[in-house]
DNA sequence: GTCTATAAGCCGATAGAC
DNA sequence: GTCTATCGGCTTATAGAC
């Protein structure tokens, strides 16, 4: 008897996403994603038109879980929006000493799909991140600080500096390097520098 | 009558360089590089091992050049260290936008690579970005303020965000973003912010 | 909707001549 | 040191049965 076909499909679209985060999407055949997840090959293209279109799924299921997680790490602080920001940092750092982490997924996707502009899963990507940024800026804005926007943006160079400058040295203390310099910004309410 | 072999060695190198930073590695056949660099496979597998020895080459040949340059767009400006930090991200920015640009080479290969940690090609990326960060922090110390490796952390963290968000965004606002925040962490001699 | 089986092509790497 | 030719394996995707 078949299954709920969202089931089959959401449980693939798991599969795949645990296999691609932990080595890149190329590294990873469509027959270790099947398998993975328990269908055969044949299933899985019932389900995805292509690999292409499995890795846009995957990348868009990703987007608010994630963007979730980074908003929940601000809300458990009661305290300045510079602790808040120092408390996102840490936990950046916390998570990149586990053994299992592989850096920002959606960083890496648009690392390893850069010869394919217009990839759907690229543009969820830059999406994802977008959204994140808008979610620093209303956090921003709403303890009072002007050029939010602007700020929001500072902060989200930090963020992806952090998950880079890690993914290369193996080294949590790049993201407490970007915790202090996005604390900095935050000290006090005043105006953005402008050049 | 057979060309000198470092001749032919570069030549390799030169033509994979080119084709890796355009499409990443593993989207490169060995094929198409010996097609590239006007050789035959067979040619390419007597200089080089493997493909994996060809990347950690190629890799290694980029360090220096591109160390040069980040240091000479420092150097090229009169001014204080704030204005030669703006001066750095302005660049970014500037080749940011133009069409055959596709991020930092290094940081694209710590994202490909990610499943293969002890890569040489990896440790030659993290050799290089910690080579920028110590030359960060002799230009900042040498400019008078302490702290100069924790700053430099600060300023490496900014400078690697930048590449990240603008291959995500494709938009060299997030380089002008971060030499905003670099130069306010040098507007005057004093003590880097500890936590 | 899920299965078995296979197509059609590209991959890294090698053999052997000269 | 460079060539022509090719191997064995892996890749995405599809055919046809049930």
């Amino acid at each position: 008897m078949p299954r709920d076909a969202s089931v089959t499909r959401n449980g693939i679209i798991a599969a795949a996403g645990k296999l691609f985060y932990r080595g890149g999407i190329r590294s990873v055949s469509v027959d270790d994603v099947a398998a993975a997840a328990g269908v055969t090959k044949r299933t899985l293209y019932y389900h995805f038109r292509s690999k292409d279109d499995l890795i846009a799924a995957y990348v868009e299921s990703r987007d608010s879980p994630t963007v979730a997680i980074v908003l929940g790490w601000m809300d458990e602080v009661d305290g300045s929006l510079a602790d808040k920001f120092a408390a996102v940092f840490g936990h950046l750092a916390r998570l990149a000493r586990k053994p299992g982490w592989r850096g920002c997924g959606f960083l890496r996707m648009a690392a390893e799909l850069v010869a394919t502009p217009g990839h759907p899963a690229l543009k969820a990507a830059a999406s994802h991140k977008k959204a994140v940024e808008r979610a620093f800026a209303a956090r921003i804005a709403a303890a009072g600080f002007d050029d939010a926007a602007a700020r929001a943006r500072q902060v989200m160079v930090l963020f992806d500096g952090a998950f880079s400058s890690m993914l290369v040295h193996r080294d949590g203390a790049y993201a407490q390097a970007a915790g202090e310099a996005a604390a900095g910004l935050f000290l006090a309410p005043r105006r953005a520098r402008r050049r």
